[in-house]
DNA sequence: CGCATAACCTTATGCGCATAACGACTGCGG
DNA sequence: CCGCAGTCGTTATGCGCATAAGGTTATGCG
């Protein structure tokens, strides 16, 4: 692999990472929501209540980062955090109803996003891009497996 | 445009952001660097001594973020940090010579984490790959020309 | 020439993310 | 039944990034 293409790809990825982020914030601020709160509460959406590793899981961020996003969306009560009945260890995490709207919300702004995002590519490559991008993240991003 | 679609999209492009600057800062913590750094330093080694500000716009984060990298790569001492002769405002950075080696390092590990993230893509689409990624970053990361 | 505006940097503060270290609980093997 | 490894969550700390506000120097315009 060539030194220049390696720098070019990575540098993309870093950049694209930065501005779509920078934008995905733009776009939540009037929501009240930071980047990345955005994801949980679509997670729960699409899902129902669940425990918090399984969050951190699904969103691929670590579980103490999990505790300080589900503490921050609580106080702004779009989240509710009750105990596990069946295991003392786990709080799971629901959405409120102000939760659903929201989450109702994000998904509107996400298609807008999207578009914005993908504007001047071709459609065969539309088609393709989702897919390479989630082989992308497992090619680098898979645990190892000890 | 389809929610699905959108959903999927941003996920991806959330997912590798995190995964890809993860396997990064893996790969720069034997340098005892941290993410974001590297880009820094190979932008220095690329063109040179150059002000915070420039390195501002080519990085793509904002001056504060500039001030507080500089300041701690200037402990670790990587770079210098002298007062621009001819603009008192202004601060020009240059690497030290183990700034330099420590570039030549990191081109190094990029190629490695380049391979490693496109690993099983068709060779057609690494072509069009950076570009790819070149067009969605300026969609969704152009200033508003206000 | 003088003054308002703009450019460069810094400080303060806040968020999302990470790792490390810890206490609480579960569940399995002896 | 008990002890111990593994899981769930939390706290503490640190980095990269952001915005907001302020100080200093440069510059362009009347």
């Amino acid at each position: 692999m060539d030194l220049e293409y390696a720098g070019a790809l990575n540098q993309a990825i870093r950049l694209l990472s930065l501005r779509h982020r920078a934008r995905a914030a733009q776009l939540l601020a009037p929501l009240g929501l930071h980047a990345g709160q955005e994801a949980l509460l679509l997670e729960l959406d699409r899902t129902g209540p669940r425990i918090q590793a399984q969050l951190s899981e699904a969103l691929g961020c670590e579980p103490p980062s999990v505790t300080l996003m589900t503490r921050k969306l609580e106080a702004s009560g779009h989240i509710k955090r009750t105990p596990d009945p069946t295991d003392k260890r786990a709080t799971v995490v629901a959405l409120t109803s102000s939760g659903k709207a929201l989450a109702e919300q994000i998904r509107q702004l996400w298609v807008t996003l999207a578009e914005e995002t993908v504007r001047g590519l071709p459609a065969d490559m539309l088609e393709q891009l989702p897919g390479i991008l989630h082989t992308m993240s497992t090619n680098v991003g898979d645990k190892p497996p000890a």
